[in-house]
DNA sequence: TATGAATGAGGCTTCATTCAT
DNA sequence: AATGAATGAAGCCTCATTCAT
């Protein structure tokens, strides 16, 4: 069941900790500059490690985002499976699905610079996974039928920018019940402030 | 009528030209690479300028995003200002918005890259604007109070995106009509299809 | 008796003014961040023209600086040749040739980077007019024999580390009679301060 | 005994020899074209190295110059305060003075053009520390009472430019008996030539 | 003659990547 | 594996100089 085998001595245990240093580095250097603008350099700087060592581990920049976008879309994204699977109201099918992501966003850790929290959108990559959930959602019921690819931009659209109020400052139920809100009973539905 | 004379001399004549050769070489590689990773010679090369003549233009690959990006606010903020003002009913307030926004990104023609698209949020520099604009409708009773704030942050989550949906081929009007109808209505209220 | 006509007419006149203004320009210049690292932009950035009406008088930075040497040879040098040739004790020759220097280095214009400073001893190009007045006065008896290269090595030295003296501070006439002391009676003779 | 380890492999002394390879063809091209006009370019170019290789041990041509200074300061400096701290006759502080100066100068090879010999008077940092020296040796009676600061830069001015005859041929032991005799007993204590 | 925009050479520096140790 | 110095391509920018107006 496990996806990788523990490490089974010191040599891999010190091997996985370079990686993962790597990528805490990468982490962090990304969501400070940007992913465009952090060079390997940036990343390296970041570590106590020697520049050599980092292509022991990746090819270049791209790929640490990319074990990046995996490590975070393995734990979110099944997660937001589960929840919209798990929902038998449109209420909670859309207030889970936001909840989530906020908690989510927060859990990674705020920094979060405007550079890559876009990008941060193809971490989602959840996109299509979205999608389809909506299309089911709609066959059993569960949401009226609409057009599905528009749901599932603005419903990401939503996310992501409201999400930015939260890393503001925003509470997370607040803004969870706000977004729940607009999307079931739209303008006249929401709360009073 | 017009506030900067028109060249007098073939030479002035030039110079504009070659201000806007690099304003539309630059709008061009932003749109393809992202504004984080051009570099300034990727802008000289998308022109027949030699290298030097940038500088005689733009200080920085900087100054050029702040020219396109106050050339196109010129040209959005005021548009949207004006249909916001405009409106005498909720929908026209929504619709309006969306309508004329989703135009102007049309309008601006670009392939559209992720990147430069989140960056080119602060094109929209109206979001202040479009705040003000909210807290005036929820006084004058064309919006129903809630939190401008939120509210704010969730038309443009929803018109980012969705833009980006047009760009991939969806139909202005119907996304239009879809994103008005959420945000008045919520999910009951969407268009069939 | 005039070396040069003076102006005939109104673009005389202009044209006359312009080569004084880079003259001036130049030599400011150089005195601020010295002659190396001085750059044609900078002379003109220090002028009201255009950068192509340099090259309508000058070819480049060396030749402007020939023109500035020139320009003060013309003055320094018949001066120094002068007070020389009249001088009719040892005392008046050493006395008088230090003294005429340093006025004329406080009237140049304090300023005086030192890169500028130094490259001016080649402003003084009178090295070998002082080796030629010294051999002279070792002949018609009025210095003692000795050196000439060594002595006027010797003169230079001293006159232009003394003139920084005068320069930060020191008063002419003081640095004037210790310099002529030392070099007439040595470290005995020197002013008790 | 030795302030800095030895190289301990082939690698550490490969990077000493680098250094030293920067350092010496810094000396050189500074000589040669003089400090204010030389290049970091010029630099490299006068070594078998990439261009990228200097920023590995310098920052910037200052950055090479400082080094260059300190080590001849390092050299220098001690042995003049040596020197004139065991004179104990007026003529051997002169005379020794001049004359370390005169062999460390020829002892450092360089072409000496005159605009590097001009920045390198900062090489005498030792400036000041001859003044002290002067005023010491007054107090002690060893030289007699006068304006220790005139003096210092009667003394600079001599060594320096009598360091330029001996570059151009002058023999060392002749330029310091002229130079001390001059300081000694004034013109009339001259050798005869 | 004066102007000042255009030019491209060339200086400075950082970067990704390699490779000997 | 880990190291980190070496490399040279490539980015940034300023410069001297030309030349059409």
């Amino acid at each position: 069941m496990d996806a990788k085998p523990l490490p089974s001595s010191r040599r891999e245990l010190t091997k996985t900790q370079n990686r993962e240093t790597i990528l805490e580095a990468a982490r962090l250097v990304f969501a400070q500059i940007g992913f465009a603008s952090a060079t390997v350099r940036d990343i390296i700087r970041a570590t106590h490690l020697a520049s050599g060592t980092f292509y022991n581990y990746f090819k270049s920049k791209e790929q640490v985002y990319q074990a990046l976008r995996d490590e975070e879309a393995l734990v979110l994204r099944p997660r937001l499976r589960q929840v919209r699977a798990q929902a038998v109201t449109a209420e909670e099918f859309i207030a889970e699905s936001f909840r989530t992501f906020f908690w989510f966003e927060i859990e990674k850790g705020g920094a979060g610079n405007e550079r890559f929290r876009l990008d941060s959108r193809e971490v989602m990559a959840g996109f299509d996974e979205l999608r389809q959930d909506i299309l089911a959602a709609m066959t059993r019921g569960l949401l009226p039928v609409a057009d599905a690819g528009l749901l599932t931009a603005a419903l990401t659209g939503l996310a992501f920018e409201l999400a930015e109020e939260i890393k503001r400052g925003a509470e997370v139920e607040k803004v969870t019940s706000f977004a729940t809100a607009l999307v079931l009973g739209g303008l006249g539905g929401l709360p009073k402030t």
